[in-house]
DNA sequence: TTGTTATATGTAACCGGTTACAGAAAAGAG
DNA sequence: CTCTTTTCTGTAACCGGTTACATATAACAA
């Protein structure tokens, strides 16, 4: 890899000329230029980004914090981050937590150190004070930490009505709801969408609503249980997608039909959905756009543009397919 | 951030004391070490990883190229890598190229330009050449870009030859290919090991391998044409779960039902097979797996410790679901 | 003609670490 | 007690860029 001074020593020039070439600012002299750019060519010259982290103190870089890459969910929201990143001449470092608090730590001790310029997190065990202490612009997606994070989220409680009243227009009469994990905000504000729906009905019970951890083991067996137990339900709206499909195969191991004895719904729109048999109905995030959105508004942040918002409660939007 | 300079102002020693303490190496005083080390605490002194690496000229980041992570193959893959760099002491770049030689020299250079320290990359248009002049251990995994590049594939003809095997021994007596894209080395082979078992069945015929492009929408087209055509087909064998899945789809189209009057395999083993309704059998790539070695292999050529070997030709694993 | 401004280029400090080298003190050997 | 070796620490060069500042010439205005 050649440096800055072999090149500046075959055109001819100091090192301070070669770098008003490459960084296009300062005054250079045509000829010079010219000189300069046949050096940086025949030499195949390469600015050294480490070196220029070190001045700069940035590195156009930004860290994206998932729990787990595995869910399905986060393949498209880190597909989005990265096209944008690399689109505005950034990278990307992929960071799995498993939401673990220590993980976190490290890995924010990590991103520190190497001059990280921004960070995407999705995470509920991070503190605003932890994530102030970075002293970098940090966007939060799919959780809120923080009223001054700036943040992307979407309607839950909204979806959640939406999902709910939807299986009721179809003609669902007895409705339960696989809500997700208690420590996850989102979690419950579908639940309350769901709740806001049911609340007055005759025949709802508290006990129509059971706990899964947002994967599918747990989901058939909670599903399985509730069904046993209350032969008479027709709707499940699943606080996920994954859940959803867990819940239409415990439906099926009981020897019911999805969507005529039981209709299921889901929540987030991930490929999967479409994938499934009978492919699922679901209220969908855009979460691609949600990526991009986090990814703009971080380097935006970055770049100390001009930002209008820094708060995002995105629409979601009822896709309607098989399962209902 | 505090700097070492200032550690060691504090301490009231040279940075190069400050620079041993932190470093473990060469000689310090026991009292001197505890004061560098106190200096070290109460100013939450961290390491400066660009300074470093502008020194060292490595970066502790590894680079990881896949043609898209959204692909269900990848995420998994991208998991172990992750996981076992992080273990390591490294961090990863996820770079998305869609197999687009452009955006894949783009990213080459951009690694580059960052230190990046090695690179497991998956990729069928990239060039023996190209990665040679990176200088830095190059890992790839999935696809075989040349012998004198360490890699880490399955044993696609095998596996081939074991779906096609296993739908015969369950009574399959006309069985289809829906084969990868042909620009994909391991479709065909794949391709291949069906051929061997099929190729002096009286039945076989060229037109019962159709191609797909590895993905949902142009295998359901393909499976619903194929059985129109040749409606006696009882079996099916994809050449990757995705496919899998959507000939399922194209077998429930035409009013039939699978496993009863079609079987159907596919290979792979990511999650969603598991998700599928029938849940698919399918051909186990030890995804995780492979990413962990990848990722070892990768540091341990980085770090130039004693490698035994740099070609892992691995198992597949049938894994008999709901579909057979 | 002289003073001012725009253009062009180089020198050297700086970013924050690592380490070769040198020098001094302490420990050990003969 | 002298000589060698080990321990300890500091000075300064170096990694490869960027940029403040100095200097010089050309262009322009008065």
């Amino acid at each position: 890899m050649a440096t800055i001074k072999e090149v500046a020593k075959e055109a001819g020039v100091s090192v301070a000329t070669v770098s008003r070439v490459i960084n296009n600012n300062g005054y250079v002299n045509d000829e010079t230029r010219k000189r300069v750019e046949k050096a940086i060519q025949s030499l195949n010259y390469q600015p050294n980004d480490v070196a220029r982290s070190l001045f700069k103190k940035q590195s156009q870089t930004i860290g994206l914090m998932v729990p787990d890459i595995m869910n399905p969910f986060f393949p498209e929201l880190a597909r989005a981050v990265e096209d944008t990143a690399s689109k505005l001449g950034y990278t990307v470092i992929l960071c799995n937590t498993d939401e673990d608090i220590e993980k976190e730590q490290m890995y924010l001790n990590t991103l520190l150190r190497k001059y990280i310029d921004g960070l995407i997190v999705v995470s509920n065990t991070l503190t605003a004070k932890q994530i102030k202490r970075l002293n970098v612009p940090v966007v939060t997606v799919d959780r809120e930490i923080s009223k001054d994070i700036p943040t992307i989220i979407v309607q839950n409680t909204a979806g959640g009505r939406m999902a709910t009243r939807y299986l009721k227009e179809i003609g669902c009469e007895r409705i339960a709801h696989l809500k997700g994990p208690d420590h996850i905000r989102n979690a419950n504000e579908r639940c309350c969408g769901y709740k806001e729906e049911v609340h007055n009905e005759p025949w709802f019970k508290e006990d129509y609503i059971i706990e899964g951890h947002y994967e599918m083991e747990s989901a058939i067996k909670a599903t399985y249980q509730l069904l046993t137990r209350y032969p008479d339900i027709d709707g499940i709206f699943a606080g996920n997608d994954i859940m959803a499909i867990g819940a239409i195969k415990a439906v099926h191991q009981l020897g019911k039909k999805v969507p005529d004895d039981v209709a299921v719904i889901g929540f987030d729109g991930i490929a999967l959905a479409k994938a499934a048999t009978p492919e699922l109905t679901t209220i969908a995030q855009p979460i691609y756009e949600m990526g991009r959105m986090a990814a703009n508004l971080l380097i935006d942040l970055i770049e100390k543009k001009k930002i209008e918002k820094t708060f995002y409660n995105l629409e979601v939007e009822l896709v309607k397919r098989q399962s209902t």
